[in-house]
DNA sequence: AGGGCTTGTAGTAATTTTATGAAAATGATG
DNA sequence: CATCATTTTCATAAAATTACTACAAGCCCT
């Protein structure tokens, strides 16, 4: 019963943020008001959030029709929307001059919206059929070199509980030696951050070609996306700035949550399916039951 | 800087729907309109509103007092925030007959609200003070056994950048005969989420014996939060719940990013708290400043 | 110096809020 | 059970706040 309507995409904070550069001297002035305390500015008055900027009323209500609002009070609505729609503290870069409180709150923040925008993204038909291959697989192969490393070993400490020969690799030389040995019923799940990485797309098209089912958690419409079987998509914000961690990992690792999560339910069900089948098998040597 | 309230959990709608029986005959009326149609009633002035529910405007507004805001314009926006709000199963646990993007959802959400949780229960000045032991640090070393075995591997990643000898150990006895080789100068950072493994508190205990720093990334009061020098406390909605996955690993994670950035951040810093002791160690050659 | 873009001033329009009193409901009492 | 008193409910209208428009001054860039 999911179906929430409301959820075009309009995070108006996230517009603003984006085309903070394109605003001229005064608009920005209220852009940056708005960012620095966003939910105070639903509760200004035009009046108030002219002072609050410096600028005059008319420049405030000119901004708010910039973003294509009525006016100044539709403006604070969609605002208002824009912050419980979830991205509530988006931007704010760390400065060098942040003291240890203050930037670790940013990272956090920050990768709460990133987890919140991969959420939104989520494809929920790729989650299931890779949920079906893993389900299926015979041996599962978890390769995730560099950064990734990290989370094709957390995904292979994951998928230890179930009943299938789990391993993951963080070496070129060893995913090649792998992919090149696999053959159908083999699962190799591939994690790549940028999907361009050469030698990872070579060993994702080796292993498709010896049967196996490649998964990929990677960028869309990159070079391993398309050598991937299926692909769950993940976008991440890596912010270009130096001091900002990485979140594509957080999301890799929720993603491998997800497809854990989605096993043992699988599981669960096909087991129940499984009785009901045995049940079913026994029904001709009883009698109907009564009514 | 922080301090972002607005989370206090107002779900406005809900609100409205549970009070609808102790209204008076022109309030209900006033409810059943928005009821029927929020999201259009965010765009009603007051005027529009009372002619909907087939009211006078003074008993809209009253309304809206009686919901605890400050007038019709705060209903609103109140109203907005509850629509957006698109939080459906906050809390909820994984059903076995979820779809696939429900409980993609609950995961994603549950993780989030993990993260803010911890957000909010994070001790900046233990994070400072290990912050400073990293900079100092000959060699740092990562401990994480079973599930933090990634994180520890992340963290090795991260810290690869600093020209700091950085290694990280899954192993028990590797991590022992490390502790064993280890002395002053030398960090170590233990990430444990229970802290409550006989093996790891041993090696903690057995690094400063032999003069090393240990940092602990783990549950506050735990034995080996007790034989740490400093601990970063971490303490995870770990839900019993067999479906719900880890959300400590991503905390760990997310901490793990911190002190990577404050280590970056710092370093610049320190440069120039250094430059502040080379000046101070030269004034007893000048006279006082004046005034 | 003049055209185009930006910004503020001042006045106007719209909207919301308060004040006030009338109508309805409740309840007590004869 | 009728009647009056009291309270609650509600709308009209006026006051106050808030948002918008027109226009003019200012700035920047050839």
């Amino acid at each position: 019963m999911a179906a929430n309507q409301t959820h075009r995409d309009d995070n108006l904070l996230e517009d603003i943020q984006e085309r903070l550069d394109n605003l001229n001297k005064s608009e920005r002035k209220v852009a940056e008001a708005i960012l620095r305390d966003p939910s105070a500015a639903t509760r200004y008055s035009i009046a108030a959030l002219a002072r609050a900027a410096d600028v005059s009323e008319p420049t405030v209500n000119r901004f708010c029709r910039g973003f294509s609002a009525t006016g100044f009070p539709d403006f604070k609505i969609r605002l208002a929307q824009s912050i419980a729609t979830g991205t509530p503290y988006v931007g704010q870069n760390i400065e060098p001059d942040d003291t240890v409180a203050e930037f670790a709150d940013k990272i956090m923040l920050s990768t709460i919206a990133n987890l919140d925008k991969a959420r939104q993204a989520l494809n929920p038909k790729a989650l299931a059929t890779a949920i079906d291959y893993l389900i299926q697989a015979k041996q599962i192969n978890f390769f995730g070199m560099g950064g990734s490393a990290s989370v094709a070993l957390d995904a292979q400490h994951k998928f230890f509980r179930f009943n299938i020969p789990v391993m993951s690799y963080d070496d070129a030389l060893m995913q090649r030696m792998v992919a090149a040995g696999c053959s159908t019923g083999d699962v190799i799940v591939v994690i790549s951050y940028t999907g361009r990485t050469l030698e990872t797309i070579d060993i994702a098209q080796l292993a498709r070609a010896n049967g196996a089912t490649v998964i990929g958690i990677t960028m869309p419409d990159s070079p391993l996306a398309e050598a991937c079987t299926v692909v769950v998509e993940v976008t991440a914000n890596e912010d270009t700035e130096v001091y900002m961690p990485m979140a594509s990992r957080i999301i890799h690792l929720t993603v491998i949550d997800i497809l854990a999560t989605g096993v043992t339910l699988k599981r669960g069900a096909d087991f129940l399916g499984h009785l009901k089948k045995i049940k079913e098998s026994l029904k001709p040597t009883r009698l109907p039951p009564p009514q």
